[in-house]
DNA sequence: CCCCAAACAGTGACTAAGTCACAGACGCAA
DNA sequence: TTGCGTCTGTGACTTAGTCACTGTTTGGGG
């Protein structure tokens, strides 16, 4: 195994051979489909996952129905919700689903913590995941707490757009982005419609005036 | 030193001698007044924070001027918020106020690193803190997200409240916990007492009917 | 003792956001 | 073609936040 998983993590792949093995030996493949929550609240976790391929949404849901994204993880970094789990026991209070096809390697409790043990590549991996997720986490409380919505939905139309500037989302999936209600968002679109910074089609949205959209995703 | 401030942690006070004699000899010792503010963004953290005794509120200004209050550190908790820079060196996006005088130990990097790789009680002392603070946030977004701010005005007057049922705290305070404007606090408050639920004074709030409160803070 | 500057609190008018209860509109499958 | 489920539009209303004030208390300094 020359061009084992361990590579695509940078601090993984500079890891003595002997700690390369541990994980490798010990972590278990997994290929997960789109749409597959990978875990919800109520549910306590078993493993350690470190994602290869693919994103995960980590959301939280209300008991009204409402829904709020808190960050992506993606190709080379972990889900610390996991790790949160696996130390406090404690039950997800966040649910995290697979936006695609998701290539991941779990680790079992035990290599896990022996990892963290021997390893110093592995503890700056896992330790530098929870820094990155507390970062993410308080920049939506920022943002739900103080900014204007329609700021926030033009910073999110422009994240969300492919490189043509087209978003393949309903307006019910960017309120669930922005912890808002669908008909809100409905109404924020029609007016960056009337601008003319957008155009909007049924289960889609082309950005036509990135600039300005910009502009307003970067006031104060 | 045989009633070091290593037995008030649950996790260390069962280490071997020799990592408590690590700890112990690394440590330092400090002592902050009330309103030090202890990290704050655009500051580099550069040792690892346990405190004592005390409390240190960590909050978020926006650039409005508006704060939300994040979570509190009490006597036995470590401040992860350090911790978060000291690995990933980002700066914070938060800041950390004491809100009584503080007793705490700065254990300086290189002891830190040393004490995780050698000690499971401390890595379980430090992950633990991770998934609480993580937990902590992640319930600040679900109530900012979703929650009315009458009921959450109730939840914090109940848990900010002394034995007597007496509140020491502006109507500013009690927005800057919830993120939301004095007057809208303001206005809370007066039908509150209106209902007969509290009863206000400049600079102080007294519950008067805490089981009315309780339920309001309840409702779902 | 009185004055006065801060700090604290109250208010009205307005804008922004969320809720509720609908009514259309579109698109796929039977 | 006709449903039927999903998606979107809309009006009326409530809740929350903003702005620009005014009034009120309080603890020093003169």
């Amino acid at each position: 195994m020359t061009d084992s998983w361990v590579d695509r993590f940078s601090d993984l792949a500079a890891l003595p051979a002997e700690d390369k093995k541990l994980l490798t030996e010990r972590a278990v493949s997994v290929s997960l489909p789109a749409g597959t929550t990978v875990f919800a609240p109520g549910v306590a976790a078993e493993s350690f996952l470190l994602v290869l391929d693919g994103t995960i949404r980590v959301q939280q849901v209300s008991s009204g129905g409402r829904e709020i994204v808190l960050y992506r993880v993606t190709g080379g970094e972990s889900c610390i919700m996991t790790t949160s789990c696996l130390f406090s026991g404690e039950d997800y209070v966040a649910e995290g689903v697979t936006e695609t096809e998701v290539d991941a390697v779990a680790i079992p409790k035990a290599a896990f913590e022996e990892a963290i043990a021997r390893s110093s590549g592995f503890r700056q991996l896992v330790f530098s995941g929870y820094s990155d997720r507390i970062s993410d986490i308080m920049h939506v409380v920022q943002e739900v707490a103080f900014e204007r919505l329609d700021k926030r939905l033009a910073q999110r139309l422009l994240a969300l757009s492919d490189p043509d500037g087209v978003i393949k989302a309903t307006h019910q999936d960017l309120a669930a982005e922005l912890g808002s209600a669908r008909e809100v968002v409905s109404r924020q679109l029609k007016e960056l419609q009337r601008r003319g910074w957008i155009s909007i089609a049924r289960g889609q949205i082309a950005l036509t005036d990135a600039d300005q959209l910009k502009s307003l995703a970067g006031s104060d």
